[in-house]
DNA sequence: AATAGTGGATACCTTTTTGTAACTAATATG
DNA sequence: CATATTAGTTACAAAAAGGTATCCACTATT
């Protein structure tokens, strides 16, 4: 019985965890989608979160691939974000997850 | 432009996050899988999660019918957790994200 | 009589996450 | 000259999440 433990670090659910495993990554890039955006309006839409964490969660995503992030030398700054190819291939993984959470919801 | 913008209370990716989108859940639910398993052994399998929390994590399961519990009433106690079909559901949409992420580690 | 075994509950404390508000840079407009 | 504009940053405060240690119930074993 014993090799039915594993270790969580070889979990490869809890390394994909530490990838997305947050409450607002997954929704970010939901909302990032197909389109190119810029930080103002990705913020704008998601209402609910604050400018610095928004800020630091797309870093986050930035560094590991996910997001592209470019920034114009103009002023007022223009920063606009968009999925890397890594990211939209999440894309429909989400959407799935969105339609199971769907189907199961008349209960309320 | 303005309808560009949605309310997040209305989008599916954040509604969806509000059942799942913790640290431990989507991980517990992968640890499950397929079997039957007593509270004891999930714990095993997890190491790093208290067993407070995974109390409580799995009640939160249970409350929105990802997992079912049976107790038995024996001393020691048993308790034997296994996903419901939305539980089972879910189980390829993980096994869909622990892949892509397998797919796109090279670069580490 | 003492101890092990299991799935919790509880009180308490620490860490992590998130939020708020104010401030900045460089240009354009009134 | 004052103000608006945008994408941050920083210092500070608050809230959420997580962890630790201890205790319990009841039976079986030593």
């Amino acid at each position: 019985m014993a090799n039915e433990i594993f270790i969580c670090h070889n979990c490869p659910m809890t390394r994909t965890m530490a990838t997305i495993g947050t409450k607002w990554k997954p929704i970010i890039i939901y909302t990032l989608g197909l389109k190119k955006q810029r930080f103002g309006l990705i913020h704008a839409k998601m209402e609910l979160i604050s400018k610095k964490i928004l800020t630091e969660q797309l870093k986050e995503l930035e560094e590991d691939g996910i997001v592209k992030r470019e920034a114009f030398k103009e002023m007022p700054p223009r920063v606009e974000y968009s999925l890397t190819n890594k990211g939209l291939e999440l894309l429909p993984i989400l959407n799935m997850l969105t339609e199971w959470n769907a189907k199961h919801q008349q209960g309320q």
